[in-house]
DNA sequence: CGAGTTTGACCAGCGC
DNA sequence: GCGCTGGTCAAACTCG
């Protein structure tokens, strides 16, 4: 008699295994919600865990973990309160069939309920006790299902970075031994090399570059900018072997007090400053908070809307450019590290760089998603490279040879004194295909065997807007037909990456919610150029993508 | 009144 | 050592 009667709670318990009945008609609308919130985390348990054994394996597929978590949701709830009332309702019926259809709506049953004997009466009030007390069972065990998800989000991003710390040793072995065959011939290293100050070497000359600004100046800019901590790295009295690991501790107190100077990582800091033999692993951390995601596109706005919330805390007039430099923080969450800096070019100052530095360590909002996600991601491309710095793709010679041509996503500068991915979007579809060559575009990302894969100028643009397409269908943003079609989803044949990127451009300015959409598209043609980073987010795309959010 | 912004001061790194 | 520069802090201010 209770199984029958909470027809919507039964489908709930479905989760939970100490519940057998099932309903589908009541999994399937829950499962249509458009209202719920899909967390990026795909939870490994939810097919290994035995608790899920018997739960509805046959719907594994189509339960997300997200759906989960959306049981507690206001539209589910009052979907479950409907039920429940329509159950009881049905009760003098005591059919225990078809609930769903069956008087419903119905005000008589109430009446005749009012009629019937205590028994009924009291069998009523018990099931509503004991469907309350099931409801606040589950209430708390979805509270579980919260924290779980929570812990598992903040597991993997621990892991990822420490499977990215522990790459970047190995590659560290890898190249002290292929430098001490080849010292001599080693040229002054320029892009990707993330190695910590620890590490690095420490007697190269200063690179070419100055301290001018990452962007360059009076050259078009290239669209993946990618730039060597080389310079500050560098040691300034390389005297023994301990000087020199001394003196990069100097230099990883000053990493860590700029990229991460909140309140923990200022007493991390602090913490450094009281014990010089800081580990390796901490300055190597410190290098991929490091990492800066750059975004250069064309806006009116003061500021692109990447759907997080940001809080000014200084504003600075940079060296070279009459337009001031703005400090943002994160303020989703307290102690967030995440920072962003925005300025106008001072080339064109309908340009608007954005630079993003650091991950998140909060939830993020869907419409923020996309954006943390290509940030991070690009941020861990480029950190990868550096465990691969050391093949012929990352000598500085041959990386803009590789990637100039195509001018269509990179931007090399080596005056940057933080590693940084410039996503170039501002640039003119006339300018590019003038630019693009007949060669191929060779995709130059570290750790990418320089043979393996490469991606043509042409094909370029159709992974760009299958790409766009994609993130479009699952973050729910609706393409105009003119992005898609400029996206050159329809001649993929005829499609050029500049007009793709022109496109998107506009679809900046005009949208910028776009934003998402876009910043998810380029992470995708990030992975999918770069192996190593797509295995690096493997788990990430498995979930559309987003699930580095967790660890931004 | 709280949250966000502005703005001058401060600090550290770097080059000369 | 000094000055320049980037980055941050924090008090004052503004706004809803």
């Amino acid at each position: 008699m209770g199984k029958r009667c909470g027809l919507a709670l039964h489908s709930l318990s479905n989760l939970f295994p100490d519940n057998t009945s099932s309903s589908s008609s009541s999994s399937t609308r829950l499962n249509q919600n458009p209202n719920m919130f899909h967390f990026p985390v795909s939870l490994p348990c939810s097919r290994d865990d035995p608790h899920d054994s018997g739960i509805g394996t046959s719907s594994d597929e189509n339960r997300l973990p997200v759906d989960e978590l959306d049981f507690f949701s206001a539209a589910t709830v009052n979907v479950k309160k409907e039920n429940f009332h329509a159950d009881c309702a049905r009760l003098d019926v005591n059919t225990g069939l078809n609930l769903l259809t069956a008087n419903a709506g119905s005000d008589q049953s109430t009446v005749d309920d009012g009629v019937s004997s205590d028994v009924d009466d009291k069998r009523v009030k018990n099931e509503v006790a004991q469907l309350q007390v099931e409801l606040k069972r589950m209430n708390a065990e979805n509270q579980k299902l919260k924290d779980m998800v929570n812990d598992v989000s903040n597991n993997y991003s621990a892991l990822q970075m420490h499977l990215v710390n522990l790459m970047q040793q190995h590659q560290r072995h890898e190249i002290n031994e292929v430098k001490e065959q080849e010292a001599s011939l080693i040229v002054p290293r320029q892009f990707m090399d993330l190695r910590p100050s620890g590490i690095a070497e420490t007697d190269h000359e200063p690179s070419h570059s100055s301290s001018e600004e990452r962007t360059p100046s009076g050259s078009p800019p290239n669209n993946v900018q990618v730039t060597s901590p080389k310079d500050y790295l560098k040691t300034k009295n390389p005297v023994s072997q301990l000087d020199q690991e001394s003196s990069s501790f100097r230099d990883g107190k000053r990493i860590g007090r700029e990229e991460s100077p909140e309140s923990e990582n200022l007493g991390r800091n602090k913490l450094q400053k009281m014990n010089p033999s800081k580990p390796i692993d901490q300055a190597t951390e410190a290098t991929m908070r490091k990492a800066r995601v750059s975004v250069r596109a064309r806006s009116e706005a003061p500021m692109i809307s990447d759907g997080c919330q940001w809080r000014k805390y200084g504003q600075k007039m940079a060296k070279g450019n009459p337009c001031p430099r703005a400090y943002y923080r994160c303020t989703m969450a307290v102690g967030c590290p995440v920072r962003k800096q925005v300025q106008r070019c001072a080339e064109d100052r309908t340009i608007l760089i954005t630079t993003y530095e650091g991950n998140h360590n909060h939830p993020l909002p869907p419409a923020a998603m996309a954006m943390a996600s290509t940030t991070a991601s690009a941020a861990t491309m480029l950190l990868s490279g550096s465990m691969h710095s050391g093949d012929g793709m990352m000598n500085p010679n041959l990386f803009p040879r590789t990637m100039l041509p195509c001018s269509s996503m990179a931007t090399i500068s080596a005056s940057a004194p933080f590693p940084t991915v410039t996503l170039d979007l501002t640039h003119s579809p006339n300018a590019l295909q003038f630019q693009r060559p007949n060669t191929q575009f060779h995709v130059p990302f570290p750790g990418q065997p320089q043979n393996s894969t490469s991606t043509s100028a042409t094909q370029f643009p159709q992974v760009f807007g299958q790409a766009l397409y994609n993130q479009s269908k699952f973050s729910g943003l609706q393409l105009s037909q003119d992005i898609v079609s400029s996206s050159q989803l329809q001649q993929p044949q005829q499609s050029t990456l500049a007009d793709t990127v022109s496109a998107a451009t506009a679809a900046i300015a005009n949208d910028p919610s776009f934003t998402a959409a876009l910043a998810a598209a380029i992470t995708s043609i990030i992975r999918g150029a770069h192996p190593n980073s797509s295995s690096n987010t493997s788990n990430n795309n498995n979930n559309n993508g987003n699930t580095t959010n967790s660890r931004q």
